[in-house]
RNA sequence: GGCCCAGUGGCUCAGUUGGUUAGAGCGCCGCCCUGUCACGGCGGAGGUCGAGGGUUCGAGUCCCUUCUGGGUCGCCA
């Protein structure tokens, strides 16, 4: 049976935390949710909860009354009461220093129940260790804890922060359509039919790109937009299907104009939101260097384990898995993970298997005993000589771990990058209180699509070549650098922009490099190269992803935990079972016929 | 789509080589208690061990299938 009184005749005074002992003797009136009761028999103390903490409330006969005293010993937990009452000072001895209202509480004069509760399904506390999709199942709970509150609260500030940056560097704040025109090109679009035409679909857009290029063309010159984005791929801990950027776009400026304006905001988020401050300039990397040395166009530069090429070294050995590898173009290198000498031989056999799941064939390793002697599989099938060597460029000291990858570029790249990742999560040396940022530059401009078996944009279509590769354009596109620029933060791609194509003959050269004639090009993008006609400013921006930034700043493992409504895996939401089949009727309006489901 | 992990009262978990009636803490319900704040005391309810099938004299435990969730690879311009 639902319980509620009316609120009417009651107005808040003070949320719970504002109260402090300088109300002391001070009439006010507090709302929100029980935390916790603890029924003396009495008295009933009453921990009250709302967004900014708790405040304890005395419930007493001699203050309240009889009529009032039997109500409030009928509350439970999560039951949203109101409270009129005198703020009080605790006696020494029931000061509680675990709560920031602990020298005080208030003596309940008056109190309404405004809403009963039923116990709900998880306790609504701190840190909470429930299982997360019953957690979703009830988010509205969930989002009921104090960590879940405080992360969405930064959030709130992170955007405040944001927008008033961007205001203050005379940015305009501009909305563009979510229903447009599919690309093909890059992550599947999320499709939505059109009634009044019959057979054709919008696209939910995967970033406002196309059109903030349109309005700077159009002569806003600078713009930014908090913008919902959506893809249709599968989703990961940092990966949802609807996510947030910051999209910024800005007329008449070159690399080092949008880097400089992109780090104040970042020292500013940063200042503002976590009181962090970042060394400017931000360090830069290229694309080839950040591969190089740590396998990673993403790296989290909090600490070294840095690839070693040793292919030199092992070129001409009668190792055949090493030498080969080079022979075929590819490279052998290899990391020192510091310290882990002594790994038992199961886990270092866990390593070469999660090298395998990263592509490589295999792992090689070397594992330098206390005494200066060497257990490893391999050492037998190269020369003492080559042994020291290649210790020797890894700085290998009693009881480290050498593991080598012999492969194409691209796999030694990617097996070691994130094998120095699993080692370094292993050592604990991913300190969360460390914000490590990098800028990676000079992205090849494009890359080999296999499935499809042609070159696709690396970043995307618009990206301007680098003006002193554009002859490789017809001869080697694959070695034609880009002027694109991600920005990294403790090995998380945070934000990625470029400068794009302005001029609509090498707009077209780039379609052509990508195996779209010109007619697919127009049907595709006509309105952009229409547009290229009328006077382009040279333009460039940068687009972040909000959530990841939340999730870094919170400490966060999943971008779900500053995500109010997020989904799971398979794209569903667990609390509106989102998404769901509709109506036939419905169907109908749209033409769609549903031809198979798969259950 | 592949691989890995998890699923046992409302929640978090334990459950031995397959062997009596499946346990604990928290929560919940009732009674008692006027200074608690992890309140305390006494009593109590609550389980098709995710689901289905199989092996076995016997399955929470072993096997197969499947569902749910998480991580990851592919994918993500």
């Amino acid at each position: 049976m639902s319980f509620s009184e009316s609120m009417t005749g009651m107005k808040r005074t003070h949320m719970c935390t504002a109260l402090t002992e300088e109300h002391i003797d001070e009439n006010v009136t507090i709302m929100g949710w029980v935390q916790k009761r603890r029924d003396l028999g009495g008295v009933i103390f009453l921990d009250v909860r709302d967004r900014t903490g708790l405040l304890q409330v005395v419930v007493d006969i001699s203050s309240i009354g009889d009529e009032g005293f039997k109500k409030s010993e009928k509350i439970r937990t999560e039951f949203v009461i109101a409270v009129k009452g005198l703020v009080e000072k605790r006696t020494e001895e029931t000061i509680n220093t675990n709560l920031q209202t602990g020298t005080i509480e208030v003596r309940a004069m008056e109190l309404r129940i405004l809403s009963d509760a039923e116990t709900p399904p998880f306790q609504i506390e701190e840190n909470s260790s429930v299982r997360e999709d019953l957690r979703l199942k009830y988010r509205y709970l969930d989002l009921r804890r104090p960590d879940l509150q405080k992360k969405l609260m930064l959030r709130s500030k992170l955007t405040e922060v944001v927008r008033s940056f961007m205001s203050e560097e005379g940015f305009v704040d501009l909305e563009t359509p979510m229903l447009t025109k599919s690309t093909p090109e890059g992550a599947r679009d999320y499709l939505v039919p059109s009634r009044v035409n019959p057979g054709n679909f919008y696209a939910l857009p995967q970033s406002p790109q196309i059109f903030k290029q349109l309005l700077m063309l159009s002569g806003f010159d600078k713009y930014y937009q908090i913008v919902k984005c959506f893809r249709d791929e599968d989703l990961r801990a940092d990966r949802q299907p609807e996510f947030t950027q910051i999209d910024i776009e800005m007329s008449f400026v070159d690399e080092d104009d949008v880097m400089n304006m992109n780090e104040r905001l970042l020292a500013k988020m940063f200042k503002e939101v976590m009181d962090v401050d970042i060394v400017l300039p931000i360090k830069r990397l290229t694309y080839q260097e950040a591969m190089d040395r740590f396998g990673s166009d993403k790296p989290d530069l909090r600490f070294g384990m840095e690839l070693v090429n040793i292919s030199d070294i092992v070129k001409d050995s009668d190792f055949k898995v090493f030498s080969g590898a080079v022979a075929n173009g590819g490279s052998v290198r290899g990391i020192n993970a510091k310290t882990c000498g002594d790994m038992p031989r199961r886990q270092i056999d866990a390593l070469g298997e999660a090298a395998v799941s990263y592509g490589a064939k295999g792992m090689a390793w070397i594992a330098i005993n206390e005494d200066g002697t060497y257990k490893s599989a391999i050492t037998k099938f190269l020369s003492e000589e080559i042994v020291e060597a290649m210790v020797a460029a890894l700085e290998g000291q009693p009881g480290d771990l050498l593991l080598f990858c012999a492969d194409k570029n691209d796999v030694v790249y990617n097996t070691l990058g994130n094998l120095r990742l699993d080692i370094a999560k292993r050592l604990d040396l991913l300190k969360k209180d460390v914000f490590d940022f990098v800028w990676v530059t000079d992205f090849p401009l494009v890359e080999w699509n296999p499935e499809q078996k042609r070159y696709t944009a690396m970043h995307h279509m618009f990206t301007m070549p680098k003006e002193e590769d554009m002859e490789l354009m017809t001869t080697d596109i694959s070695k034609v650098r880009s002027r694109a620029y991600d920005i990294c933060l403790n090995g998380n791609e945070i934000g990625g922009g470029s400068l794009r194509i302005h001029q609509r003959e090498v707009q077209e050269r780039v379609f052509e490099a990508l195996g779209f004639s010109e007619e697919d090009a127009y049907d595709r993008f006509g309105f952009l190269l229409d547009a290229f006609r009328y006077g382009v400013p040279p333009h460039g921006g940068l687009a972040y992803g909000l959530d990841r930034i939340a999730m870094l700043m919170t400490g966060s493992d999943s971008i779900r935990d500053v995500i109010a409504f997020p989904k799971v895996k398979d794209a569903s939401c667990p609390m509106t079972s989102a998404p769901g089949v509709v109506e036939e009727k419905q169907l109908e309006e749209l033409a769609i016929r549903i031809d198979k489901i798969e259950l």
